[in-house]
DNA sequence: ACTAATTCGTACTAAAATAGTCCTAATTGA
DNA sequence: TCAATTAGGACTATTTTAGTACGAATTAGT
């Protein structure tokens, strides 16, 4: 299904809140409630999140949870990328047996290609985007040399 | 880490075996053997791409498998979707606490968008290309309205 | 018609990844 | 010093995924 785990998906929501909410600081308690997350799963999200950069702490009473920079800045690929660890579609690494084939590595180099592409859309969609009501997306000029096809593959 | 299931990579092998080797008919055994996956294993994933209808089966003796179109005309996106189920990142379905929520389902809309950019992707990569030992994308093509972040989130 | 080869379908088991919880230590403000 | 709050890590339970096994159906050749 190539969908990320549940805990990023609460990641996005938590980092949407944060977004939306620029002004103060909020307490992991604050921000399990309005997400709707439990709070040692939202606290463990946001542990991770300051690790990785993303958030910014601050301890002790009144303390709690901050964007470490503007929504303008921060990429969805990041935040998946600070929950999930390096974004890729096949993990190369974790099977040897098949890389040692003659089925060839020429598949190994253009999933890497793949990936860049959907790293790239990644990339360039901000959480300030994520929180508008629609961001705009050019699906249109994402080209390769082979024929269409439009089948219903979304769902 | 956005990553496909290992049998949906070992379907993507098995598949550009298939791709490679246009003329005759392959039994699993065979493929099995080339690819370097387990027989039980590779005769599951060539049932699921058989209902899927990318491979035409033939039963009994000298039976086996073979692409049901030319490799340029099936894409990675439809080889996914056939191991995997329809392809999305969020499982919007199966968390309908966090969608009840204020947190604001416009988030929602944007994921399906993300989604439509990667589907995308997925859908102009054909097996013939996927087999050549370099396809073309043009990556830069993709584009927001976004600022650029170059961070290594690939690796 | 018989036999051997091979796919088809389903059910099952085992292993691994993921989600989620809990506890203790460290830090800060009042 | 006390109360609130994050930090870190260990742990458990659940779910997903990988892989296996077996019987039924189908075809080709003899």
């Amino acid at each position: 299904m190539l969908r990320m785990s549940k805990l990023t998906d609460y990641g996005t929501l938590v980092m949407t809140y944060l977004a939306r909410n620029p002004n103060g600081i909020h307490a992991a308690n604050e921000i399990a409630d309005e997400v709707a997350v439990a709070l040692p799963t939202t606290s463990k999200l946001l542990k991770l999140l300051g690790r990785a950069g993303l958030v910014t702490s601050t301890r002790g009473t009144h303390g709690g949870y901050f964007l470490a920079r503007p929504a303008s800045e921060i990429s969805i690929a990041e935040v998946i990328a600070a929950l999930e660890g390096p974004i890729g579609l096949t993990e190369c690494a974790s099977v040897p047996g098949a890389c040692e084939q003659e089925s060839g590595c020429s598949v190994r180099g253009n999933w890497q290609r793949i990936n860049k592409v959907v790293v790239g859309a990644l990339q360039h969609v901000s959480l300030a985007e994520m929180v508008a009501p629609i961001f705009p997306v050019d699906v249109s000029r994402l080209k390769t040399n082979s024929t269409r096809r439009e089948a219903a593959l979304t769902e």
